[in-house]
DNA sequence: GTCTATAGACGGATAGAC
DNA sequence: GTCTATCCGTCTATAGAC
């Protein structure tokens, strides 16, 4: 789904910017169908009619502002990089970094947003997670690895929705590190195996 | 937000339930905004105009068919009644009961989408959260037992919103006994504190 | 490449007949 | 209590001037 080298790219780089920008902004507030080009184009000071004259509709928009700058692989293999003990502290705090960038957050915000609400983007992350994400943490597990994996990550998605988008409270305000130190046993848990009778 | 007695309920008992009915599925379905007024009268086979008669507005309509048959109190009471030990496998298979229930399952699946893209309905689920379900089981936990209480719900959460909403494989078609043996640990690890390294 | 104007469709809500 | 008709606002998307 990526643009390779296409004859002409629609639009000066500029304002093409300011309008995926707006549109993280705008998809990650509101969501996908709340959201409008009117006010898209209002955030980024550009014409409505330019907005669809550069991304075609406003599904191709959303698919072009939510198309994130990140490497599964190689996500998932600095979190691996030092062994399997470990990596759940390691990946919570990964994790949760990403939704604490700023210029990332609306983008996080809006695929979760979107996913939850519209099949087609739930299929894409579906697509994204059983692909990329789980293959490659699935290899380092053992016997049920893809479930494993598949459990610490939905830990991941619902400890983002907690506290970044029900912000439900004390974990909205929680130091990162006090969520980190809990929630990092948990997912190592499902990585080592040892979680379902003996103590680590 | 019971009603409790009122003078007069408007509407015969059949068509309103008929149309909470339809509501539901419609909600859970699609999400509050996709979902039509027309739509659900449709399914409901009932006049448009009627739906609004009844419940005002689409967001009392929403209100009304979200208003789950469930205390929680009384469900966070089975969970620990006998004592904290096995309660993480416990809360991981009624939570998840309540989800593989076909009466119930529109329901939450229509509480979980709203609260993602409606602020309203995310205000609700936060202050239900906060004030009943949390509430109810942090006196049985240490230091800081909200965070671990809410930590814990996160988890359930994320687990529902990859198994049925998303319905990311393996994990969407796992039998439901192999996931709560896997997912029943790792909130136990939130209720007795051994996570961290000191018993309460 | 940028903007104006508007088409075309849809959905929530209301008024009032029966 | 139930239904018909419709108002009014909103939105995406397009056509075409400049």
């Amino acid at each position: 789904m990526q643009h390779k080298t296409l004859g002409r790219r629609p639009g000066s780089p500029a304002t093409r910017e300011a309008i995926l920008g707006a549109a993280r902004k705008a998809f990650g507030a509101a969501g996908f169908e709340r959201a409008t080009i009117r006010e898209i184009a209002q955030r980024a000071k550009v014409d409505p009619a330019l907005v669809l004259h550069y991304f075609g509709s406003k599904d191709g928009l959303f698919s072009a502002a939510m198309a994130l700058p990140i490497d599964p692989q190689q996500f998932a293999a600095r979190i691996l990089a030092d062994g399997i003990e470990g990596a759940g502290v390691r990946l919570a705090h990964a994790f949760l970094a990403l939704w604490e960038e700023p210029r990332l957050a609306g983008q996080v915000r809006g695929i979760l947003r979107a996913a939850v609400s519209h099949e087609s983007a739930a299929a894409s992350l579906r697509a994204f997670i059983e692909g990329q994400v789980v293959g490659s943490v699935a290899g380092y597990l053992g016997e049920d690895a893809r479930l494993r994996a598949e459990l610490a990550g939905s830990h991941l998605v619902g400890l983002a929705f907690a506290r970044y988008i029900l912000r439900a409270e004390p974990l909205a305000s929680a130091p990162l590190d006090e969520i980190v130190a809990l929630v990092g046993p948990a997912l190592q848990g499902y990585f080592s195996g040892a979680a379902q009778g003996g103590p680590q």
